[in-house]
RNA sequence: GGGCCGGUAGCUCAAUUGGCAGAGCAACAGCCUUUUAAGCUGUGGGUUCAGGGUUCGAUUCCCUGCCGGCUCACCA
């Protein structure tokens, strides 16, 4: 090692740098190649729990905690798929072995450890460890045990921390895993094809954001990220495809909040033949599903609220629930003029905006979606705010789209597709 | 981008009016065969985010910068 990488070494990181040269004098090399195991922390546990005789397991993983009480070391191990704990007994393992467990063992090390799976006399399920091996020995010290690691920065910039210290940051990873598998799975089923369309595009679309902004050196020309996938995914239906989806990463140059984040990930489909309520019924069984899969369960709880994800979800018109929430009838109101009498008439607070449509989408997102806590469809938005959705057949005004809500939040966005070229001509002139 | 708050030991946090920079965990040396935030005795560990200013003296007050949190705006 060079004398420059050690002396950037803390006090405990030089102490267990010299703990490694003792390991490699005695013969032990501290980075093994590979780990023999024949359980998962997790596997070993259901074993024992359905009553199997679990002998001679070998798990692998981190030593997260070590209890010495003289002869009788307890510890945790911890692996991809759960905490364990070890029960180490000094007549067991051999005084040497027992030796440099407490000795040159560090928390955060990499060990393999070999045993019996019982039962504590407080009841938890423990490896009885015969026999424990180091895999990869760690230099750098693990964060504080109990409160955790809680500075955000290092949270964000060094996310295998988080995971490390952190269980809610592990069981965020699992459920995101399980809910995009279990949106692939449902589409599939429903007859959707997944696809890819560009990243790099030469015009973006689809959104109201601003773009990130590269260049292809070749090409000598500008390019976005993309902002959506949706005029990409819509050139398949005209390419002869029926259903198509895409799950991707999409990038908007925008604020940065605990909702927002510059880098981010959405799902876009698109089915030929149906309208905004064949929508609906997708959507809640596509939340159906992935509920059931993250969390076993459609009833949820989500910052205090309890929501229940059963379909058939609500389905509300924007007009009723402006009206319920405020008074303010836009079926009644369809001008500026006549609307803003009515805001004034009933002196509510709201911030001004140019056009009907707005005021009427501002109206709604102050008054009516604050009190939307169960699973809402919220239906028929105004035609000057949704530019690519068909008009109602008996309201030209009014245009078949909705909103998916839960716990005052956004879950989606979906409207039967303007398919008149003359009308959508006619939109954007 | 605006406003407010913050950055101190490996981690979580203290530090009175500007007056020797501390605790718990982690580490180190010990004791302990049923612990699980184990317990007990002892020890070491600091560029107080960076740079500048005021002062006999700055973690503390002022300025600038960097980083982060909350919030408003933007956006989904």
């Amino acid at each position: 090692m060079s004398n420059d990488l050690l002396a950037r070494f803390n006090e405990q990181e030089q102490q267990r740098y010299q703990k490694m040269l003792r390991l490699r004098e005695r013969g032990i090399e501290p980075y093994p190649r590979r780990a023999a195991r024949t359980h998962t922390a997790q596997q070993a546990i259901d074993a024992f729990t359905r009553g199997e005789t679990v002998q001679g397991a070998r798990l692998a993983g981190r030593l997260v905690s070590l209890r010495d009480m003289g002869k009788l070391t307890f510890g945790h191990l911890q692996d991809g798929s759960a905490k364990i704990q070890l029960m180490i007994r000094k007549d067991v393992v051999g005084a040497d072995a027992y030796a440099m467990l407490l000795k040159d063992f560090d928390l955060g090390d990499f060990i393999g450890a070999e045993g019996d799976v019982i039962k504590t006399k407080t009841g938890e399920i423990t490896l009885q460890v015969a026999r424990v091996e180091l895999l990869a020995k760690t230099l750098s010290p693990l964060p504080e045990k109990w409160h955790g690691l809680k500075d955000t920065e290092t949270r964000y910039r060094q996310r295998y921390l988080d995971l490390l210290s952190n269980e809610e940051a592990r069981q965020i990873f699992v459920a995101r895993s399980r809910i995009v598998s279990a949106m692939r799975k449902f589409l599939d089923e429903q007859g959707f094809l997944e696809v890819e369309t560009p990243v790099l595009q030469s015009l973006y679309g689809g959104a109201a954001a601003e773009p990130f902004i590269t260049h292809h050196n070749k090409l000598d020309q500008d390019m976005y990220l993309r902002i959506a996938d949706e005029l990409y995914l819509k050139r398949l239906l005209v390419g002869g495809f029926d259903r198509v989806y895409e799950i991707s990463k999409d990038f908007r140059n925008e604020g940065i909040d605990i909702k927002h984040n510059p880098e981010f990930t959405m799902m876009e489909c698109y089915q030929a033949y149906g309208d905004y309520t064949t929508m609906m019924t997708l959507v809640e069984g596509l939340y159906a599903a992935c509920a059931h899969a993250a969390q076993g369960t459609l009833q949820i709880s989500y910052q205090g609220n309890a929501l229940d994800l059963t379909p058939p979800w609500r389905r509300a018109t924007m007009r009723d629930l402006i009206l319920e929430a405020c008074g303010v009838d836009i079926y009644k109101e369809t001008d500026m003029t006549s609307l803003r009498a009515r805001i004034e008439e009933l002196n509510l607070q709201v911030e001004r905006h140019p056009t009907w449509g707005k005021q009427v989408d501002e109206l709604f997102s102050t008054f009516a979606e604050p009190t939307l806590i169960q699973p809402t469809f919220v239906i028929d938005y105004p035609e000057e705010i949704s530019p690519l959705a068909k008009k109602k057949p008996d309201n030209p005004r009014i245009v078949e789209r909705f909103e998916a809500f839960a716990a005052n939040m956004e879950l989606g966005n979906a409207f039967t597709e303007l398919n008149d070229p003359l009308d959508q001509y006619a939109r954007f002139m």
